[in-house]
DNA sequence: CAGCAGTGAGAATAACATTCTCGTAGAGTG
DNA sequence: CACTCTACGAGAATGTTATTCTCACTGCTG
């Protein structure tokens, strides 16, 4: 459609570096323009959600909040989805990091990891007071509907597991021919899931499950010698 | 507002017999009508979404499948939202049916428990192909939207999962200190989770995790000696 | 037969996400 | 400065669903 005169290189994608910094230098501008929008969107959600402690927005919402427009909305988004996602891999991000600040404060390679198993539960859990990561709350929905993106998303926790697990592995605390990474993989699913679940305890048999036994549970399994 | 005289009794809830037998063969009728356009509702669905493989249906396509209407639907059901939770507590059911049966044929408490978690972890599994118990495909938005409800769909499963937990317990095979209920919650929810982690694999290095290390890690945990 | 509860058919409503139209302000360019 | 071109704001229009409402009918029961 818009293959231009080109018949120097076989590989029309790759301009020649010249025309490359000058359409970076004609397009530096707008391109900043166009962060600092998405930013008010981004930020203005966040602080919706952090209100209302849900994800049950709507789109009008974020964009008044955001004192911009739909038709700006939909040029920098292709959906409320893109938008959710982006918060979620965000605050994905942020949760790693914390929990990597958490566990970086032990020595011992089992007691990082119990940290940073611990820390990992309450942020999932679904906490009515604290709004932090309410995108546990609509992870779960994520999870089925875009389990690849949800995937990216898990990327920086499924590193940082991966990398404890590794550390703890090299001290020889890992149980035999256990890989780190199928370790921290099933952990943090584990974890995760758990946490959803003891959301609404308080029926019967009284529930409150603790970080304690999750730490318990996933570290020595459930079967005796 | 309904108050009518009862001078005679403490409790105008409860009707002198008579009255009551009066009633229910004035409504046994009644009732049994419900229940058959009830279940003509839930066949209609539970085609629809074997078909389709997800639960993306309208409540309109529910309605002509089944040659009722919309005013119908309404009467018997307090919203779609109803509709998938019956089918849902229903395809747990037979699930924990299903499971039940398979662990019968071993003998030993830890084999029973590993051909459970392993056949769960099967079900749970989103299969492209079996569109069998689907429902794990909206189980995790509704752990979400309504928590209460989806412990009790869970019911049936984890008493079977107590149940041998139990039974492990008693041979000795359990870990010292572990509670069945807990093991049984705690294994439930981790199977299940990563089931659903486990859905789209493919990417980088490989995921495709089995239902032997899921066994395995839950059974043993990560930690070594 | 009259009344009533349940029903079918389908229009009306409500909430949203998404798209589209129109008019404008600002940046880059000559 | 005048011109063009792009992104933008404001908000109307569309499309999809769930849910409710209206009207007419039907089968039963007294």
């Amino acid at each position: 459609m818009s293959q231009k005169a080109d018949p120097s290189t076989s590989t029309p994608d790759e301009q020649p570096a010249w025309k490359q910094r000058a359409v970076e230098r004609s397009t530096k501008a707008a391109k900043l323009r166009a962060e600092q929008r998405v930013e008010r969107f981004l930020d203005a959600a966040q602080a919706i959600i952090t209100e209302k402690g849900n994800t049950d927005f709507t789109v009008q919402e974020v964009v008044d909040r955001s004192r911009q427009s739909l038709r700006s909305f939909y040029q920098h988004f292709d959906g409320k989805h893109e938008l959710l996602l982006a918060l979620f891999e965000d605050a994905m991000r942020r949760s790693a990091d914390q929990i990597r600040a958490a566990a970086d404060g032990q020595d011992d390679p089992l007691e990082r990891l119990r940290v940073a198993v611990q820390l990992l539960f309450e942020l999932c859990r679904p906490d009515p007071a604290a709004q932090r990561p309410l995108f546990t709350e609509f992870a779960p929905q994520l999870l089925m509907s875009h389990p690849t993106e949800v995937k990216i998303a898990h990327r920086p926790l499924l590193a940082l597991f991966t990398e404890l697990m590794e550390q703890a592995g090299e001290a020889g605390r890992l149980r035999e021919g256990m890989s780190p990474r199928r370790a921290a993989a099933l952990t943090m699913s584990s974890i995760m899931f758990i946490a959803q679940s003891s959301g609404a305890e308080d029926h019967e048999t009284a529930h409150p499950i603790t970080s304690d036994e999750v730490w318990d549970f996933c570290s020595k399994g459930f079967a005796g010698a």
